[in-house]
Parts: C-alpha cells; structure tokens; sequence
DNA sequence: AATACGGGGCA
DNA sequence: TGCCCAGTATT
C-alpha cells in the first residue's frame, strides 16, 4: 500500500469512528460525569473487567466514597470490603494510596499531566491516557486489548499483541489517530467498538462504521487477528478447608482468618485451608493441564464408607497443620463440600471438612493467633472475602 | 521478558 | 465444561 492510501485509511478511520461513537455510545453511568475521580475509578475497575461487571460496583463504591478527600480518609478495609467480588485487590489497595496522594500533594484535583497522573499507584500507560483524554480530551493514547484488537484487524497487524513492544506501538499509532480535539471521544469509540462490534470471536463486521477500509477484513483473516501467544495454564493445588463451628459462646460462628499482608488476595478474610502436597514435579504445560483436570469433585450424597480412608488421611493432614503452623487444636469431621477456584495462574482444587476446636479452653477469643476470628453470620458484611470463600460460607450458611 | 495478581462470559 | 478475556507491578 503506498503512502497516500495509507493516510487515506487512517483520516477515514478516524472520522468514521468518531461519528459512529459520537451517534451510537452507550449511555454509561462514568459518561453522565466529567468529574475526573469518577472517570479514575470506572477506569481502574474495568482493567480487566467487563462494563456489566463494573456497572453495580462504581454505583456502590462511589456512593460510599463520594470524593477523592472520602476515600483518602476511609479504612483500608472498607475500601476493600467495597471491591469484594471485583478480583485484582491490588486495584483497590493501590487507588487508595494514589487518591491519599492526589489529597495531599494535588489539593485533592487529579492532575491533568502525563508525568505527575503516571507516577501515582497503579496507574499505567493505559490508565493515565484514558483518565487525561477522557477527563480532560489531551491527546493521550488509550490503548487496551479491544484498541489492540481492532488497530490489529483494521491495518492487518500480525504484531503478537502479548508482546510489550507491540503495545508501544500501538500507542504511536492510536496516538496519530486522535482527531484534533476529540481524544476523548475517539479513544472510547475505539474501546466501544472492540467491546460491541470488533468482537474477540465472531465480529459484526456488517455493521462496522469503518469495514470498507479494514485491511484485515479485506485480507479476509479478521478471524487470525490478532495474534497473541497463550497464556500458560494455572498450576493445580490440591488444597484442604476447615469450616471450624463455634461451641458454647461461639455457637453458631465459624472461625476465620485474615490473609498475610502481602501477596495473593492480601489482607482479604478467608476460612482457614492448606496446601495438601507440592506438585513441584509438575514442569511442562501439558502435564499441567492433565494434572489439573484429572481431579474429580466428589458428589453430594455418595456413601460415606466409599471415602473413609481418604477422609481419615485428610482429617489426620488438616489437624496437624493446625496444630503445629496455627497452634489451633483442631478435629476434623464430616466432608462438606468439594470446590474448584482458578485464578489466572493458580487452580485452587478444595476438599472443605466441618471441624472444631479440640481443646474448649483454646476457643476463647483470648487466645486464638491475632488473625483468627469468631465470625457469625451476619457479620460477613464486615469482612471481605474472595469469592471462593463466599461460595462456600454460603453454602454452610444456607442448608 | 516473564510472572504475579481475580473473576466472569460465552459456545 | 473448556476456552477466552488482559492492565499494572515486580523481578
């Protein structure tokens, strides 16, 4: 393609696309807004998140923190309680100590500059372009996975989008897009067309503002693009769960404890579990993924006589983690339930037992580690919990 | 460059 | 049920 065209097929995908966005956006609850904390939020919460997702908690979360100082000033854990459920903690975690940031250094204004909006937690390249062209319309790049999606099908791009160095690229090419005085518009209506048209799978080419020109349609290859290496699949871990049941005092409660300051799902709540045995003789993929789908949930209502010996094992394992790591005497009983959890690189496979406190005088408050609690209930709004434990207190909970 | 870090939707 | 989606921080 000469030169001359290729200019062409760019000022024509800009104007087709800024006049689609502009007659058909969707009518979001961030778009009602220019308030660039609002616009901030609803972008940090839809980094890897779908819009429906999102919609209900910004609701929430905004209601609860209605201002950079409200959010500045609230507990941690009421920020976190608030992203329960939304998955990537660190979000939350790293908005908060920014917002505390944009409070104390920025008078509580969100700064309209690349370099001060870009050295704030947890905002990257595709942040800071989002919040200063939408909030503020500078002709910032905004490139995320649908932006890379369509710049990869429309100019026929076979770049491997998992590379670092092709989103650079992108964000040259996104940026010599921008239509002057329009960033705003034109880097939502290139997300809102990968979201709604420029689809992962099956995309409505027919009705696309800009499929006349798209190379990668013409090359009939909008079905190859874009090329983007796999991800490795998540390691199993086969794991075991106590739901530990209050006696006397405690009747009622079951005992929970808060996750170490750092890491995965850091400072989250959690019912009390251990890793059963290290697979670390599992290197390739493939022996990953048939290690990991080779585990068989047990089913509700099968004979018990079937899992005696296994149930034992367990019960033995379980008591003696607790015993010596948490110096919690514990007995196991009952299997309760089997339950499977994958993160994005780890397959938590659980074995949930019912147990409680062997020695009475060990279930005192007083003398439970720091982290553990008596937890009834209805005090589950006060504690944030990963999903997967919300699945299973519920389970408890309800029968 | 590779890995850690959640959870949901779709065929 | 199996596959796909993909921003930021850290190392």
């Amino acid at each position: 393609m000469t030169e001359m065209n290729q200019n062409l097929q760019k000022n024509y995908f800009s104007k087709h696309l800024l006049d689609w966005y502009r007659e058909h956006k969707r009518d979001l609850p961030w778009r009602r807004s220019r308030d660039p904390y609002y616009i901030w939020v609803s972008e940090v919460m839809l980094q890897q998140t779908r819009v429906d997702t999102v919609i209900p908690y910004w609701h929430r979360f905004l209601d609860k923190f209605p201002t950079v100082q409200a959010l500045a000033d609230a507990p941690e854990e009421e920020v976190l309680k608030a992203w329960e459920g939304l998955g990537y903690y660190s979000r939350a975690r790293n908005l908060q100590l920014a917002v505390r940031e944009v409070h104390e250094r920025y008078g509580g204004i969100v700064p309209d500059e690349k370099e001060a909006i870009s050295s704030l937690k947890g905002v990257g390249p595709y942040t800071s372009g989002a919040v200063l062209s939408i909030a503020y319309n500078k002709p910032e790049p905004a490139v995320d996975g649908n932006v890379m999606r369509v710049l990869s099908r429309y100019f026929n791009l076979d770049d491997d989008i998992a590379k670092p160095r092709t989103r650079v690229m992108m964000e040259k090419l996104a940026q010599e897009l921008i239509p002057e005085g329009a960033a705003g518009d034109f880097n939502q209506g290139l997300m809102e067309l990968g979201a709604t048209v420029c689809t992962p799978k099956s995309p409505s080419c027919l009705t696309c503002p800009v499929m006349e020109h798209c190379a990668g349609r013409i090359a009939g290859k909008e079905d190859q693009l874009p090329v983007k290496t796999k991800a490795k699949p998540p390691r199993p871990e086969r794991r075991l769960m106590l739901l530990i049941e209050g006696t006397g005092e405690h009747a009622g409660k079951v005992l929970i404890r808060q996750r170490p300051q750092e890491g995965l799902l850091a400072r989250m709540w959690e019912l009390p579990h251990m890793e059963l045995e290290a697979n670390s003789d599992v290197k390739s993929d493939k022996k990953r993924q048939a290690k990991a789908g080779k585990w068989v949930k047990r089913k509700e209502g099968t004979d018990p006589l079937v899992y005696k010996q296994e149930d034992e094992a367990y019960h033995a394992q379980i008591q003696g983690y607790m015993a010596t790591e948490e110096h919690i005497p514990v007995t196991a009983s009952d299997w309760v339930m089997d339950v499977e959890h994958t993160f994005s690189h780890i397959q938590w496979q659980m074995s949930v037992y019912r147990g409680r406190i062997a020695d009475e005088k060990a279930g005192v408050q007083g003398f439970l580690p720091f982290h553990y609690r008596w937890m009834a209930q209805e005090e589950m709004e006060k504690y944030a919990f990963p999903n997967v434990f919300i699945r299973v207190l519920d389970h408890y909970f309800d029968q």
